[in-house]
DNA sequence: GATGAATGAGAATTCATTCAT
DNA sequence: TATGAATGAATTCTCATTCAT
């Protein structure tokens, strides 16, 4: 096959890239390293040189995918211009606001990932953003809008159970099942934050149109 | 290697729980069948005589496990000399109360399991568990401790959070962050129950004696 | 399973009855020990309780399928009340003529059997069959029908290359092609043992209606 | 091991001539890929790089030979400068005409081969073969040295009756047998052909000289 | 930087056969 | 005679990794 040279940044990016999308599709344990080079075209030395082990480009991956969603919670949390209430929406909510061609963070979460990349991203997720959207109860908290105790660790607690109940199929739930459950998750919430009945709506867009 | 003949059901069952200990400890993917059956001191062909495939071997140790759960649990939520209070207080309790040789569902819930066996646990015990607990959810409604509009998936719910934050070491918290979790979990298990502040603190013994 | 005792000779025909059966169905090398004491409801040890090996089966059904054909043949060749001629028609025809429980030499040789057994018993079949069949075109020279130098050797590859062209299969070839085939055939044999041309018309029923 | 790389067209004739040998030597099922391997002293993996199942070296193994094996009867079939009797002498004749180091096709198809490769080789060299031969046959019409009516049944017929019967060692027939069965053959061949007794003496060389 | 042939340690599974009961 | 649990060598195939070019 013909040498094709690229900058380095660009072949590991697009490793990276490759590796990541079949892994999502078929599962970690069921792509082999072959598969992935097919796939870009590129030899199996090339994969070897720039990462030295499978394991080691699962965690690239996991890495990368999880400073993008942080980065993307993180501007939202920054910004002075919103209310708490107003974050908790643009992060949690499932409307797309702004970019077409960037997933929402809510959206990222729900990718239909498999096993192995799922727990990792999943507990990443939680431990990563959790300590974000905590800020964001405090914020809440001062503006009178959230009332509770240990903003942190009951994020973490709710953010667990959200991520792996209705994530990507891991509980084989229907879709009337999953719209259900997601009803009892808003009012869990505001209960757990001690905020009005009703002010997490937009976890559930249809129920709101109503 | 002698030939040490046993009773079918004692030796299915040796099997099964060796091979459950191992899967627990590195694995499943990790544990070869030949690790299995040099650890019992049988032949590969013992191994296939019992189980047709690896993977048929980890469905027989999932049910096995959940269906010792479930029995015990079912045991607490039939009988009606209990509260719904005293039955919540025994599934989810630290404290043993009766036999010694039997995990408690806690502690059985809380296995330092792995990835595959742990997934297909953790889902099918709060798949299996919640409408046990539901109905004891209900139980308490009726005795007005409780105040919630759908039990059975707002158990759901917490349970899938308690499991997967506090389970075995997906999260690597330490003793003292597990402490401060379980407790967060308590007052959040209290406002989606609507009961007490305090009535779960059978959960969080060691704070109850503080 | 309860322990059914039989007679040693109707035990052992009744192995060898059904490791035939399932033999011809799927293959000497496909069908496990296991299969065959399945289907007949005995326990592994009895089967090798009245034979030693595999292998050993499989000689033992060769030998009664050819003590069958071969018996049969030998009837009709041993009639002094038929001429050679009608008893080339009783042996390579293709319509029943007498019992209905028992198959024809012709249709026997076309089981569609499997490769090992195949092989074996259509060089058996060949060997012991031609020279029963060169006895009858003895006769038949005798009686003016047939003119040939060498009947043995002539009958073994007339007979070689009928029954390997058009058995079981082997070569694919669709029911019409395996009808020119046949009439093909027919004309070589009569050249062959210098017959009159027509006078194997019952090789070819149908055309002969025609 | 040491690492000893080859030209890939070089490894891969190199494991399907090694492969061939042993099939032939001692069967396709009683040869493991281990056996394959060890004597050419290459890695499993090497096997399977250049072929992705066993059986898949046996179809390249049988493709191999039959190319030969056609190749070369259609360079004489193809040949203006021979008559048809020539060809069928060449073809079908036990004396070397030309090349040393090239198996004649007589040779080639009397290899004392085994079950599986002998099945798949004999039959599909009867079918390949069989339109040639046939072709030569029309010729041998329009030159006036052959009569019959369907060239290229006659011929499969005569052919499957050849290669079955004085193939290699299928029916365990001594040389003199052998013997007396290639005469029988000739003279069937030129009754069935239609050809002047005598005329296919080149199958018989000996007798010849006698 | 890149290639791709080569490696080889294992993995799961099969199955004819044995033997204690 | 009959049972069926137990054996274990053998087999095919996988795949992460290495290394000569």
């Amino acid at each position: 096959m013909a040498r094709i040279v690229k900058a380095p940044e660009e072949r590991r990016a697009e490793i990276v890239e490759t590796a990541g999308r079949l892994f999502r599709k078929h599962g970690y344990a069921k792509c082999s390293v072959e598969m992935i080079i097919r796939e870009i075209g590129v030899a199996k030395g090339t994969f070897y040189y720039y990462f030295k082990s499978k394991p080691d480009i699962l965690e690239a991956i996991v890495d990368k995918t999880l400073s993008q969603i942080v980065e993307m919670a993180s501007s939202v949390a920054d910004d002075p211009s919103l209310s708490a209430m107003q974050k908790m929406a643009a992060l949690l909510g499932n409307s797309h606001i702004g970019d077409d061609d960037s997933l929402e963070v809510a959206e990222m979460l729900h990718l239909p990932e498999n096993r192995e990349l799922h727990e990792l991203t999943n507990i990443q997720t939680v431990l990563q953003l959790s300590p974000i959207l905590a800020q964001i109860v405090e914020q809440g908290i001062g503006e009178g809008v959230f009332e509770v105790e240990r903003p942190l660790e009951t994020i973490q607690f709710l953010f667990t159970g959200a991520q792996f109940l209705t994530d990507g199929g891991m509980f084989g739930f229907s879709e009337a099942e999953l719209r259900t459950r997601r009803l009892v998750m808003q009012t869990i919430i505001e209960k757990a934050l001690g905020s009005t009945p009703g002010s997490f709506d937009f976890m559930n867009p249809i129920r709101a149109v109503e």
